[in-house]
DNA sequence: TTGCAAACAATCACATTCCATCATATAATC
DNA sequence: GATTATATGATGGAATGTGATTGTTTGCAA
């Protein structure tokens, strides 16, 4: 009764699922030449160890991200980008700090990764940013108003003036267009009364935008770009124009 | 919170949703490469284990899903009554109107009714509401405030301040307790304030309640019976009961 | 309201996978 | 060498997952 001496098909077959995060009966087959009723039972030894999780036609991997959906997310690069820039912008945000995090889909993906943190409170206009925070242990308010459909957000003077009972030391702020000249600028013309609420209402106004917004400018003026502090974005933002921005006073930070 | 996921793909849809916040059959079709029948089922699944929630022609992301204790979804018929509690009261909503809506499983049921209406403003401060109607045709008012996590609601003298800018003709109200004498009652006490002041920016108030709730208080008190105009409840509840609210002078519906 | 298109639920059919059982083979023990 | 234990393979019926089909319901617009 003894002897749990596994036998080394075993160990490799849960490193394989490790790696591959799935595995299907058939596979481990023909790769480790086994019949299918004993590669079942292999994997059963497995999941009653709680090293894997059976499921039907194979296995997987316990406790892990799944993989990505089979579709190809139209811009992979894109997302990345986004990630290190909203990862960068992350970095800037320290413990008691309220920090406004604005709509835009930068600008949610920087609360996705601080939604684990509990030492920051988080103030915000965005639908989605509050979804992502809502099971979060951090302290959440919401500005009220009306709701804009195409950006998931709240605008309108009930956001300005719950803006005025809040003090944030700092703001992530996404942006449709950031240009030396035009200023930061949005598309959206009722919402920009409600843009300069929010970028007037902290001390450190942090932009989140990737290099297809700079150089770029949209219909609303919302501010110059002296009301800036810092501008995150990516390493293929033109080198000339971020000097030009980082020359008015901006610090440019390019995840 | 081990859930036990039964397929990748079903944990990798449940992600996209709360990624994405909503998801039309047809996309996880492609997205996934399934069929229609399947993307149903899997969908089915997830809104069984409460991840998400179901609407015509996809799902939607529910954010703060505490669902509500054990005993309260144990039968059908409570959801059935539910059901009729919130239609009896949708239905007391005509063109034109501003209502609010509370937060609450029978609140969210009345929003769930009306977000095909295109003839409504809504006010709202509960998170799954905003949810349900943020790609609805209706007008959507946001109150601000912190967010209550186990209400998924947003209270405090910022809701409180927006409240004041805003005038409503009907009040969807969901309530812990209901009682002659102890009157209207929550359970949470940092709530009374703004339930007070949500209960007194409107002409009428509905109460929706099952008849659980009748002649039961909870620690919080908020408002006498007197506030009350409406009550819709269930036709299980308690005739002597009906009748002495009734008397008070609140109309009572049973569904 | 009425009509239409989309979405749905229910059902069936098919393929795959699973499970229980038995048979065989290999190894260890007496 | 006989016996026992363990591991593997094979087989047939049961269970599962999926897609297609058919009416029904729902949402939306005229």
């Amino acid at each position: 009764m003894t002897k749990h001496i596994f036998h080394p098909r075993l160990q490799q077959i849960e490193r394989y699922i490790s790696e591959h995060r799935q595995v299907s009966t058939s596979m481990l087959c023909t790769t480790f030449d086994i019949s299918e009723a004993t590669a079942r039972r292999d994997l059963d030894q497995l999941a009653a160890l709680g090293s894997i999780m059976r499921i039907h036609g194979g296995a997987v991997a316990v406790s892990a991200a799944p993989p990505e959906p089979p579709v190809l997310q139209r811009s992979q690069w894109q997302q990345a980008e986004k990630q290190r820039i909203a990862q960068a912008a992350a970095d800037l945000i320290d413990t008691g700090d309220t920090v406004f995090i604005s709509s835009g889909t930068t600008a949610l993906a920087v609360a996705q990764l601080i939604r684990n943190r509990s030492d920051i409170t988080v103030v915000t206009n965005s639908l989605p940013v509050l979804n992502c925070l809502a099971d979060s242990n951090l302290d959440v308010i919401a500005l009220g108003g009306m709701f804009r459909q195409s950006e998931s957000s709240f605008i309108g003077h009930l956001a300005v003036q719950s803006l005025a009972e809040l003090r944030m030391t700092k703001i992530i702020f996404g942006i449709r267009g950031m240009d030396v000249v035009q200023g930061l600028t949005n598309d959206y013309l009722p919402e920009t009364m409600t843009d300069r609420a929010i970028l007037s209402a902290g001390k450190h106004v942090i932009i989140v935008a990737d290099h297809t917004k700079l150089g770029r400018s949209a219909p609303a003026f919302v501010a110059p770009l002296s009301a800036v502090d810092i501008l995150v974005t990516d390493s293929n933002a033109d080198s000339t124009l971020c000097h030009a921005i980082s020359s008015i006073g901006v610090r440019v930070i390019q995840a």
